[in-house]
DNA sequence: ATCGTGGGCGCG
DNA sequence: AAAGCGCGCCCACGAT
């Protein structure tokens, strides 16, 4: 074997399960080459991470999902990695560089995982040699993040993988979650709970009414289309049952109806039964799943944790001698787009706690309403309606912006990639959107092929559209996240425990992140240093992204016992 | 019984 | 009020 790494340089260590129970550390240099290699038994492992974090290494791994909730149980972290998986996704997609990743089934999730892995699971594979495969993905993939000679991808890749981590510590952390407090909202909202399989006491009042008025005592409400027709028959002619298209229409039955409606979706989605199976020991333990959505953006599975209703979270509530530091950043796509389309006019409207409001006074609109509808417009490609309307306005204004939104929709439309700041690509249409395409081309077409072919490229291209804006968002949001992970990691320990946390008991520590919003559950006497820290990880990630183009990204930012706003 | 699909609605 | 993007989950319903 070579000598160790000198002093000045990063040390590097793929770790491997290579057998049963068993596992391969190799470190290698920075373009994967083998330097030395030491076999660690399972028993050990989280007690040899410990020490070699001491280097403060860069794990090269498999994936986080596969390892670390089983270091973490341990008592192990890894301060920073190479997610070879969560990577792969990336390089094998990016249109950033001419040649990207071969694409490798080896190294896809075939299937969501619905649910985190238990300690060190086997997961089955057939690989002959895989510290070999390992080396051979990692070097491939350094090969790939090389060629971006400006270091976007190699940026990205490192965001990612600290997105992996954060997702299985923030599992293991767990949302501080008051089983009294959400309780009481159910009483009050809902009515005394039932006793056996019933409804709660304010629904069946207003499910009475609503049969009632609808003249069906037997009306199965949750059935839509039973209820359309019953509706249909008191002359309410709605053409669905949904929320906006009743409240077109005047008659008794639409008020308490839209009421059940509400209390129906509270009751199914977040009732007394998602707590018993979500909340335990006053945590709520989502699984998230990094890169779940093409975008960038994270995807959840199981309990709906990017769709906590915004009544409960008053629910949301710090242990005793700890609290909460709750920080969202205001209109954050359209600040990434004014930034990455170096429009200095939209970035001077975007100067301040409210974009909207310099759009107003950049004379594209006269009041902050419609300004929101046009930027949101701009970016989800709303031809028609005030939304619609208003978006030519800031094509005058913002010609940058404007066009760089225009462009990627152009480029959807024609069936072309388009990209994040960072690199990450956006997906190839359809084989089925291909030919819609190519048959609305043919000599032969007829007028509702074309009309049909035009929809589904338009639809597209609003993909396109949105997916460089959204995107960038999620890459702006991962920095952050990694720069308040490490900034944490500086804190004291805290003076009362909160147990229930786990391997974060004495530690100030990420509890929620949903796109542009974290959560921190800290002891009380951190709360000024963790929101400093959560302050400054917001500088950085606009300092990495764009450099010295004069963005504002403001938080909104606020230390509480509760998340309730 | 079990699965896939679509309506509906919560979040950003 | 604005209707344009991205998700996950519950329920009913029809197909298997």
């Amino acid at each position: 074997m070579t000598s160790p790494p000198g002093p000045r340089e990063e040390r590097r260590i793929a770790l491997v399960e290579s057998g049963p129970g068993r596992f391969t550390a190799i470190d290698v240099d920075e373009a994967g080459r083998e330097r030395q290699w030491v076999t660690v038994e399972r028993s050990v492992l989280a007690e040899w991470v410990r020490d070699a974090e001491r280097d403060n290494p860069r794990w090269i791994i498999r994936s986080a999902r596969e390892i670390y909730p089983g270091l973490l149980s341990a008592g192990a972290r890894m301060t920073r990695t190479h997610d070879l998986m969560l990577s792969h996704a990336i390089l094998r997609d990016t249109a950033a560089v001419p040649h990207p990743l071969p694409p490798s089934s080896d190294w896809t999730s075939r299937e969501p995982i619905a649910e985190a892995p238990a300690l060190f699971d086997v997961v089955e594979r057939a690989a002959a040699d895989p510290v070999a495969e390992v080396l051979d993905q990692y070097r491939a993939q350094r090969q790939v993040i090389g060629a971006a000679a400006d270091g976007r991808l190699g940026l990205l890749c490192a965001a990612e993988s600290a997105g992996g981590l954060v997702a299985e510590e923030l599992r293991a952390a767990g949302l501080p979650w008051d089983v009294a407090t959400h309780e009481a909202i159910l009483t009050e909202t809902l009515g005394t709970r039932p006793i056996a399989g019933g409804l709660p006491s304010r629904m069946v009042e207003l499910g009475d009414r609503v049969r009632e008025l609808l003249g069906d005592p037997q009306l199965h409400l949750d059935s839509q289309p039973r209820l359309l027709r019953a509706l249909h028959r008191v002359g309410v002619h709605a053409e669905s049952t949904g929320r906006w298209e009743l409240a077109k229409y005047e008659h008794p039955v639409i008020e308490p109806l839209l009421a059940y409606k509400k209390l129906s979706r509270l009751l199914s989605a977040n009732g007394w039964s998602w707590l018993a199976e979500w909340v335990h020991e006053n945590r709520f333990r989502p699984v998230y799943i990094t890169g779940g959505v093409v975008t960038g953006r994270w995807a959840s599975s199981g309990g709906g944790a990017l769709q906590v209703p915004r009544s409960l979270r008053p629910a949301v509530r710090a242990d005793a001698g700890w609290t909460l530091v709750v920080a969202d950043v205001a209109q954050l796509e359209p600040r990434m787009l004014a930034a990455m389309a170096r429009d200095e006019a939209m970035a001077t409207a975007a100067r301040g706690a409210d974009l909207y409001a310099g759009v107003v006074e950049s004379g594209a609109v006269s009041t902050r309403e419609e300004a929101k509808y046009a930027v949101l417009g701009a970016m989800y490609g709303a031809t028609t309606g005030d939304s619609g309307r208003l978006v030519p306005r800031l094509r005058k204004v913002y010609p940058r912006a404007m066009g760089l939104v225009d462009d990627a929709a152009r480029i959807g439309e024609d069936g072309g990639i388009v990209s994040t700041w960072l690199g990450r690509s956006s997906p190839r249409p359809s084989d089925e959107w291909n030919s819609v395409q190519s048959q609305a081309t043919a000599a032969d077409a007829d007028a509702a092929e074309v009309a049909l072919a035009r929809r589904r490229a338009r639809d597209w291209g609003r993909f396109t559209r949105n997916f460089v804006v959204q995107g960038t968002a999620a890459e702006w949001s991962l920095i952050w996240l990694a720069e308040i992970r490490h900034r944490l990691r500086q804190l004291p320990q805290a003076l009362t425990p909160a147990p229930a946390s786990g391997p974060f008991a004495r530690e100030a520590h990420l509890a929620f992140f949903l796109h542009d919003e974290v959560i921190l559950h800290v002891p009380e006497e951190c709360a000024d240093a963790a929101a400093d820290a959560v302050r400054d990880a917001a500088a950085v990630a606009t300092r990495r992204l764009f450099g010295s183009f004069p963005i504002d990204v403001p938080l909104d930012l606020r230390i509480a016992l509760t998340a309730a706003k």
